[in-house]
DNA sequence: TATGATTCGGAAGGTCGCCTCCGTTTCATC
DNA sequence: GATGAAACGGAGGCGACCTTCCGAATCATA
């Protein structure tokens, strides 16, 4: 066979639904839910499952790869706002948004971590949020003693609501408003406390790589 | 037997042992561990686990009972602060703080809701948390517009931090912060949109029983 | 529409975890 | 320390899920 050919219209389908149907399906019961539900749910055979993803891993680092593609799509409508606060404001928004309707997010970054720990395809974001943070913080809108790291821990928490079934999804801006307020410049803010996390940190933290609560 | 009798000394031992390894485990790997690998770590043999918890489930609820009872032990200090404020803010530290360092908490409340939809022990602590709200606005501390539910799904985004395997624990009081920073009451907030939740909204969200992502 | 290559479906064997069962051990009491 | 009751341990049957395999179906091309 061709490497560089084109799969079969059924083949590229099939593939689709999987993916789809795999984001839905490990939202709701995690990413070891059988595969056996996911080939009927994508009204396939088992074999078919086999055929496009050797194993659950390859269907996992799959979907986070695509996880990773979504993200380029909100890159131009953050950076490109019209202010550094107003790109502060969106980045907490469009991402918390996104990470809330994909509650299969956690796990497969946890998965893929530690299939390859060493894998960090969102490490070329760094630079883009730090300016943005910079930004914001050189208008004088943004509090002096936030780092990009504190903000993506932001975006985790404001997305957790995923992790509820969806049954949030229509309240939590409520709380994206507290945090923003929150981070606002203005006198007496309490300082926050310790230092901030590298982004090497922050990616060990967010794929669950580091230390655990007790283990043994 | 007599229905009344304490247990053997050794019986009760494995009984805390197993509550308490399962905290552990389940953190790790979820609610659905393998109950032989609870039994390893906990040094008893397979038998003895199912002589305890007759089936996962049992053992799920009698997790999340000691939740709830933990929860008890909370109250005076919350409560009986000097200010509203200042139950505010320790409402927000303990609370999170207990979630975070409790990563099976999450799963073990979904799965009791699903057992049993509506077993709701945490209501009793309703009043208590609004009379908390109150007091704190009335105070002129805490900005209007929030709900107790609202402070409640704080507790649980800050707290979630506690799924990333303990890497950020020493870290997350710093969004905290700012979370705090938001809720103070002053001029210039940005009015929280739309309504806020009743708690039986927020139980059944916690506890995601509400509508899912797109089940098929 | 004929042909060959690709993809599909689902049966079936293997593995892993659930849970029971009962001979053995530990405990409480005398 | 002797005795009965309570609890323990782990082997093993059972079922669910993973994964492979190959005849059948579908697709692309001529």
């Amino acid at each position: 066979m061709n490497p560089a050919a084109s799969p079969r219209r059924d083949a590229r389908r099939n593939h689709e639904r999987l993916l789809a149907e795999a984001r839905i399906l490990f939202g709701e019961r995690g990413i070891e839910a059988p595969l056996d539900e996911l080939a009927t749910r994508a009204g396939v055979g088992a074999g078919t499952v086999y055929r496009h993803f050797p194993n659950r891993d390859a269907l996992v680092r799959e979907l986070y790869d695509t996880a990773v593609g979504d993200l380029h799509g909100f890159a131009p409508e953050i950076l490109g706002a019209e202010s550094g606060w107003r790109s502060v404001e969106l980045y907490l928004e469009r991402l918390a948004a996104w990470v809330a309707e994909s509650p299969y997010l956690p796990a497969v970054m946890r998965r893929v971590a530690e299939l390859d720990p060493d894998y960090k395809p969102g490490a070329e974001f760094e630079d883009a949020i730090n300016g943005l943070v910079a930004r914001a913080q050189a208008e004088g809108a943004l509090r002096a003693d936030v780092t990009a790291v504190d903000l993506s821990v932001l975006v985790d928490m404001l997305g957790s609501v995923g992790q509820y079934g969806g049954a949030y999804l229509p309240y939590w801006r409520r709380q994206l408003t507290i945090v923003l307020d929150g981070l606002r410049a203005r006198p007496g803010l309490t300082p926050l406390p310790g230092d901030g996390q590298a982004f090497d940190e922050f990616h060990d933290m967010s794929h669950q790589k580091g230390p655990r609560p007790a283990a043994d």
